[in-house]
DNA sequence: ATCACAATCCTTTTT
DNA sequence: GGATTGTGAT
């Protein structure tokens, strides 16, 4: 692939390019006009369409003819930083940055008037939506039953809006079959307020960008050049925004990944990168295999479990790391001992690697944000100071809200959605029955609430269900409104400042804070402590917006009509709103941390942690019911959700569960089923079952990982005498008969420092439980294990079902021995000499070892399997028997002591083996992987116009022409497994491989 | 009749 | 933690 010669460079494009390897190099430097950037976790996505931007820039591109769309308004600052580091003087402002909502508000902003939408138009967030709905149900009475409550109407609502379908063609489809649909009725109604409020709501900001695109092109006349990030969970209206984006030079690149497409509750169209191809047919491919996050014993597990999505094409993914630590999975009595369990191991963590991590490296990644609440207890009932990014988003407190409400009134008075939120808060004596009549009445007059709030706080006229202390109430409510817009409107200062102080001010007129104190639970210092960061943000934002920042305006095109030029400081104000309610931001303050540098520890939905990576990773309530979720209809989604958790942990990747539950209708404990994506196949091969005893070569391996210097034994030993123990790996975890999980919490909590622990109960209630050589001995476990951990029944059980996964995984085995065969030799020499001491402990008791057994010999050569790595090589020690165990000797109760660091006491290591170790180590930085068991590894193809027509047999000539001529890396390569990503393609990958 | 406050239910994921 | 429902106070 030529490289374009840079023209009128800014800056030293070096800089650019520089730690690119070759395929995202040609990616950035490309010249296809139309290019998808298709990569699994951990291949630089961002960093390469972040580069592709700066490129772009240091070639003489203007930044304002460039649209870039990212997820998160988040994703996009970050980007803008990068670039900003890249190219640097500023010109990272000006770019079109944003998500597909801010880009298509900013659109509506300057242009929406060509279409007729009014100027000033506000955005409805989820609670508006909600709000309207529900008011509309009640008032027609309408049956809430079957799903069609609030929510799901709005999520119904939302996914026709997101399909494109308006009411008018809803009802369309609909006449025939439902002629008096309630939902139809619904779906209109909403509409009709949402007009009336002037508000469009999420789908609509999209909808009616794509009508202004449609109508006049012109808007976007300037750009050169459409840029996208996650594609993947792109819908079909964002699809053609890009499109029309992009319409007078189509050019286009995206980058994404179909296997973390975790967005369809919200109408992502996979089918996108597929309809791209068709709609471009000269869309170039590129293919990044090489994975620079994660331990590649991490990146294995991941795989196995995103493999048994049998529909995904096959794809290559290449660890850089070295193996690395297995990965964990761990079964705990009961959610709040889970909790407890983590914030255990964090600490373990810390102290046994003298603090080689501080808390800023880890995360807890959780299925839904209810799972947050026993973490956080357990956080910070441990000091682990942490952030929060789960749950209700900072404008969405109800402190925060209420504030907002008024400056959205402020800003446009007829904004009933707003309006009729802070009527009555503080309470200004108005009850059900005022607001009501209020409502009625504007509705049979055609007007906004708020006009007939100041007819009636004028007596103008009368609105039934009004007191007279609620009349009284009315006008001051009025009048504060209007003198807050005036403060606005009078402004000639410009100064961001005074935006802070017109809100306290308005915030005294209200008595906010006596408000605050009294009538919303929780701690007031907490609560008014967001009130002050609100006012701080919105400050900042003014500023920002006013000096050029942040919210640039769109530069002038060839459309023409711009709007109506307004007080700088409603300007501002306007566009602090529309941030505040397209913000992804969950935190507000900064998580103060412990104010010594170690860091804060995070806690997010697995949704919110995409596109971000942690050296060491969380995921507990892997059970089903969490992951899959049970309202989850999409089970592969969830699979691939669990899989962008997994994916998001560099060095260390715990898993966890609890086997019981609170069932809260019974009040009692319930049984939980671990994860299915987790308990078949080869997951117990390749993950133990409690966390790694750490090792000065686990340490070093954590520190390779994460490029940082490895600490020495007395940094080690330091942190351990600090914590006021000898030797933390003798620590015990006592395993008491299970009680219905009547924990004694505040017994807990006591003991509970620095990882000392005694108490946990664990169950055997099925009485069906199996006991499993956990795989500690990969080959930088030095120790010999000699764990005596107990799998449960969720394992043993499943392994009998799960023959197709075995048969995957050897295909993966296959896949990741040959990259792994390099290491083999140097790996023997270490593995041998613990694999003797292995067999005595663990001989005898491996109901599941059998399958590994069977594999091996199914497969007939296997010396270099991942299997033995995570186990023994083959000749290393004799096949394991087979062994049930008998349920009898499964202690059910008593003072069973379980090994936490698997690892019986043991003198300090001595100092050789460290540097043995890192002998080990050294060499195989001197020989690192290659990438020989992907075949298309470092592809960049191109598709001929002389190809058959249809998008498939395409894809197939243009993989199978590039994967000949450009196999720099690849050694393997065969028109077989030439496959390209992206392609919902039928699985011809395994199911070919498998009958060889 | 209307408003204020306490008790009870439910809680997927997000722009 | 928030929304809705039920009960007491005005």
């Amino acid at each position: 692939m030529e490289v374009l010669q840079p023209s009128n460079t800014l800056v030293d494009v070096g800089q650019v390019l520089d730690g690119l390897n070759k395929v995202q190099r040609e990616a950035v430097t490309s010249e296809a006009e139309v290019l998808q950037i298709l990569a699994p976790p951990g291949s630089g996505k961002t960093r390469t369409l972040t580069s592709r931007v700066a490129w772009l820039l240091a070639n003489g591109m203007y930044p304002s003819n460039i649209i870039v769309a990212t997820f998160t308004n988040k994703a996009s600052k970050e980007m803008k930083e990068r670039i900003s580091k890249m190219i640097g003087g500023g010109l990272e402002n000006r770019l079109i940055i944003g998500t597909f909502h801010s880009i298509a508000t900013r659109y509506l902003r300057k242009y929406g008037h060509l279409i007729g939408l009014p100027s000033g138009f506000g955005i409805a967030d989820t609670s508006d939506s909600s709000a309207i709905i529900t008011r509309i149900i009640k008032k027609h009475k309408y049956s809430t039953m079957d799903g069609n409550d609030a929510g799901g109407i709005k999520s119904r609502i939302s996914n026709l809006k997101s399909k494109m379908q308006s009411v008018d063609d809803y009802i369309a489809t609909q006449k025939k079959s439902n002629h008096n649909d309630e939902f139809s009725k619904i779906y209109s109604q909403y509409e009709k307020e949402l007009k009336n409020s002037n508000l469009l709501d999420f789908d609509d900001l999209l909808l009616r960008c794509l009508d202004l695109l449609r109508a006049h092109p012109l808007c976007v006349s300037n750009i050169e050049s459409v840029l996208i990030d996650e594609f993947q969970d792109t819908n079909l209206v964002q699809f053609d925004l890009m499109c029309l984006f992009a319409s007078r030079r189509n050019k286009i690149t995206i980058v994404g990944d179909p296997d973390q497409s975790i967005y369809g509750f919200r109408a992502a169209e996979i089918g996108n990168l597929r309809a791209m191809q068709e709609f471009y047919p000269h869309t170039i491919v590129v293919n990044l295999e090489e994975n620079y996050r994660s331990s590649a014993a991490i990146l294995t597990c991941s795989l196995e479990v995103i493999q048994q999505d049998k529909t995904r094409p096959e794809k290559g993914i290449t660890p850089t790391h070295e193996l690395g630590i297995s990965p964990v999975l761990r079964e705990l009595p009961t959610p709040d001992a889970e909790a407890r369990w983590i914030a255990q191991e964090v600490t373990r963590l810390r102290i046994t690697t003298g603090n080689l991590f501080t808390f800023d490296d880890i995360a807890i990644l959780v299925r839904s944000g209810g799972l947050a609440r026993e973490i956080e207890t357990q956080m910070t009932r441990n000091r682990i100071p942490y952030r929060l990014l789960a749950g209700i988003r900072f404008f969405e407190r109800a402190e925060v809200k209420t504030v907002l409400d008024y400056l959205r009134v402020i800003f446009d008075p007829n904004n009933n959605e707003a309006l009729l939120r802070i009527l009555n808060t503080p309470r200004r004596g108005l009850g059900d029955k005022a607001f009501k009549e209020l409502s009625a009445t504007a509705e049979k007059k055609e007007t906004s609430i708020w006009n007939i709030v100041q007819k009636a706080a004028r007596g103008d006229i009368k609105v039934g269900g009004i007191s007279n202390p609620g009349i009284t109430g009315l006008s001051k409510f009025v009048k504060i409104i209007r003198d807050t817009q005036n403060a606005f409107k009078s402004d000639q200062t410009k100064d961001p400042e005074i935006v802070g102080k017109i809100i306290q001010t308005l915030l005294e007129k209200i008595d906010y804070k006596v408000y605050v104190g009294e009538k919303l639970q929780g701690e007031f210092e907490d609560r008014w402590q967001h009130v002050e960061e609100f006012i701080t943000q919105a400050v900042e934002f003014c500023g920002n917006v006013m000096s050029g920042i942040d919210e640039a305006d769109l530069p002038d095109t060839e459309a023409i009509g711009n709007t109506v030029e307004e007080s700088a400081l409603i300007g501002a104000l306007g566009k602090f709103l529309a941030t505040a309610a397209l913000a992804s931001v969950k935190e507000g303050p900064e998580a103060a941390g412990n104010g010594d540098g170690t860091g804060v520890l995070t806690i997010s939905t697995i949704h919110n942690a995409k596109g971000l990576e942690w050296p060491i990773v969380f995921v507990p309530g892997c059970y089903n019911g969490s992951i899959p979720h049970s309202r989850a209809e999409d089970h592969d989604e969830e699979r691939r959700l669990l899989y962008v958790a997994m994916t998001r942990a560099q060095a260390l990747l715990y898993l966890s569960y609890p086997s019981q539950l609170w069932d809260r209708k019974s009040g009692g404990a319930q049984e939980s089923n671990l994860c299915s994506f987790l308990a078949g196949g080869n997951m117990g091969i390749l993950m133990t079952d409690r966390g790694p005893h750490i090792t000065p070569d686990k340490i070093l391996s954590f520190s390779n990982i994460m490029s940082r210097e490895c600490p020495t034994p007395e940094m080690v030993q330091a942190t351990i005498n600090a914590a006021g123990l000898s030797n933390i790996h003798d620590e015990v975890e006592s395993d008491k008969p299970s009680q219905h999980g009547g924990l004694d919490e505040d017994n807990y909590g006591s003991q509970l420092q620095y990882g000392v622990r005694k108490g946990y109960q664990r169950s055997y209630s099925d009485g069906f439980s199996g006991s499993w050589s956990a795989s500690t001995n990969n080959r930088t476990n030095y120790y010999p294990s000699t764990s005596r951990t107990t799998m449960t029944s969720k394992f043993s059980m499943q392994t009998t079902t799960m023959q197709g996964f075995n048969t995957a995984k050897s295909h993966m085995h296959t896949l990741v021995s040959s990259q792994l065969e390099c290491e083999a030799d140097t790996q023997k020499r270490s593995t041998k000499r613990k694999s003797d001491k292995i067999s005595d402990d663990n001989l005898g008791s491996q109901p599941n070892q059998q399958k590994v057994s069977k594999k091996k010999t199914d497969k007939g050569k296997s010396t270099n399997t991942v299997t033995n790595y995570f186990r023994k090589p083959s000749d290393d020690l004799p096949e394991p028997q087979p062994v049930p165990k008998p349920l009898e000797a499964i202690p059910k109760k008593k003072e069973k002591h379980i090994y936490l660091s698997s690892s019986p006491e043991r003198p300090p290591p001595k100092s050789d083996i460290t540097a043995q170790n890192r002998q080990l180590l050294d060499e195989m930085r001197r020989n690192p992987p290659t990438s020989k068991f992907t075949s298309v590894a470092g592809m960049i193809s191109e598709s001929t116009s002389y190809t058959a027509p249809t998008t498939m047999s395409r894809m197939a000539a243009v993989v199978t022409s590039a994967g000949s001529s450009t196999s720099t890396s690849s050694t393997t390569t065969s028109s077989k497994t030439a496959k390209t990503l992206g392609l919902k393609r039928s699985m011809g990958g395994w199911s070919n491989r498998q009958h060889k």
